[in-house]
RNA sequence: GGAGAGGUGGCCGAGUCGGCUGAAGGCAACGGUUUGCUAAACCGUCGUAGGGGUAACACCUUACCCAGGGUUCGAAUCCCUGCCUCUCCGCCA
């Protein structure tokens, strides 16, 4: 959530930014005036308020002196009535302004390239080389089936489409990778790891900005107030919902692992075969509280995180940042990690790496004492997928494929793995 | 699931029969004095948010003692509902 200050403030900037990330700007009607009333009814009441304090404290006096406060009370009580009104007014337009607030997306940073879609992402940075292929490689699913490490039409029995069954070697190599994940980032990254609970009340999904907009991306459990989680981010970032950390302890770094549940709502066509787009999938996920100042560098820092893990597994990606049309709707800068996919011929996100400046920090009230000033300020909040595991699996098959139709594990997976190859039978 | 107890500031903890308590006291923290250094002692500061105000401070004001309602001239203090925590019993992994 921006700022009700520097919304009214800056209206054209953030009018500006709206456009720029194709954001319907109409929500944004009316809120000057809005704004305007909110505060035009707080000093009504407050002054209301005050003279019934006043007031009320006159009559303790009188009658603690013995006298009658009859007469002043007959007079307050009057205000009552009036009182009431002018709250429930208010209250009225704080909610107002808060529900277009809520709906206002974050400013993107500087630094993002402009642009309407996806096709104006701009390329940073490649490692690796895709691999040169003999034989016509062969895309995850038939790979896994063949190997009877994937099943996906028991999977369908089981729950339905976009469900997976991993099986034997295959359930193994799942494990094997997000251990792997964990081990680095908690071991040669410096993340505290963190198992969350996977379902979460809905403060916590208006926190980190599911809530109120994005829902029908979500799994509600019925008949009641949690929902599944569409990622760690939210459990982890709202860990320090509501407190004020201290400036020693920035940055605070965690990772964790965690199933990850997605809806997938308005994406039907999309990826329906084989692991890409899953309403259940594991995901590592990488989550930072910064100072403002250090957002950035952590965010290039975190981001090299990710990468780390693709490079020990050999598998080449590339670095792109998101234009304004395409970023997620909380962040102000977004890299996505792509890694590539023989058997598609291309490269596939794999991890999403932000920063989300102050915004999901103002919405969740988390902030920090800075070092020798009076005033607490937000913190920035950073989060990026380090990696999404299944996507790393799928990866994982295609590139290492053999010819004879067996599956090589990257060394750095052969000690989780306890074998170095995936064989048919 | 049954029966009790409770939720107060960064932490601990007091709040009498509702008024002068934004909240005693202690700890921690910060600034200072003292000290050869450390320790100790002493003095002071020390909640958050909104609105107004200021060049910026100062300052004024409102709200907040789990949340939401209610009673009252006035509520941390009384009543109701919800959430959460703890103890005991039962049950289950």
């Amino acid at each position: 959530m921006l700022d009700i200050r520097f919304v009214r403030e800056n209206m054209p900037i953030v009018r500006e930014a709206m456009r720029n990330r194709r954001a319907d700007e109409s929500i944004l009607e009316g809120i000057e005036k809005l704004e305007a009333e909110r505060r035009r009814l707080i000093a009504e009441t407050d002054e209301l308020r005050n003279r019934r304090n006043t007031l009320s404290k006159e009559v303790g006096k009188r009658k603690a002196a013995g006298e009658s406060g009859e007469a002043l009370m007959a007079e307050v009580r009057g205000f009552g009535e009036k009182l009431s009104a002018l709250e429930s007014e208010l209250a009225d337009v704080e909610t107002k302004v808060r529900d277009v607030l809520l709906m206002v997306p974050n400013i993107p940073h500087e630094s993002v390239p402009v642009g309407a879609d996806e096709n104006d992402n701009v390329e940073i940075r490649r490692w690796g080389a895709p691999r040169d292929f003999s034989f016509e490689p062969k895309n995850h699913w038939d790979i896994g089936e063949s190997l009877g490490i994937l099943d996906f039409e028991r999977a369908v029995k089981i729950a339905g489409a976009r469900f997976a069954l991993y099986k034997g070697l295959g359930a193994r190599l799942e494990r094997s990778i997000l251990n792997f994940m964990l081990d680095v980032h908690t071991g040669e990254h410096g993340y505290t790891e963190i198992f969350p609970p996977i379902m979460v009340n809905s403060a916590s999904m208006t926190g980190t900005g599911q809530l109120p907009k994005f829902r029908e991306d979500l799994f509600k459990i019925e008949n009641s107030d949690y929902f599944l989680i569409p990622t760690a981010e939210v459990p982890v970032t709202n860990i320090h919902r509501d407190e004020i950390l201290d400036e020693k302890d920035l940055p605070v770094c965690y990772t964790a692992y965690t199933p990850c549940f997605r809806a997938e709502a308005g994406s039907h066509g999309k990826d329906t075969r084989g692991l890409i787009r899953q309403h259940q999938f594991n995901k590592v996920e990488l989550v930072k509280f910064t100072t403002p100042e250090s957002s950035c560098e952590e965010h290039e820092k975190l981001t090299a995180n990710a990468e780390v893990i693709l490079q020990r597994l050999g598998l080449p990606y590339r670095v792109i940042v998101l234009c304004t049309g395409d970023m997620g709707f909380s962040s102000a800068k977004t890299y996505d990690i792509e890694v590539w996919l023989p058997g598609q011929g291309r490269y596939r996100e794999i991890s999403s790496c932000s920063n989300f400046g102050d915004y999901q920090a103002r919405r969740a009230g988390i902030r920090y004492r800075p070092e020798g000033k009076k005033k607490n300020e937000l913190v920035h909040t950073l989060n990026g997928s380090g990696l999404a595991v299944g996507r790393t699996l799928v990866a994982i098959l295609e590139n290492y494929q053999q010819e004879d139709g067996s599956v090589i594990i990257p060394d750095a997976l052969r000690s989780y793995m306890g074998t170095d190859r995936i064989a048919a039978g």
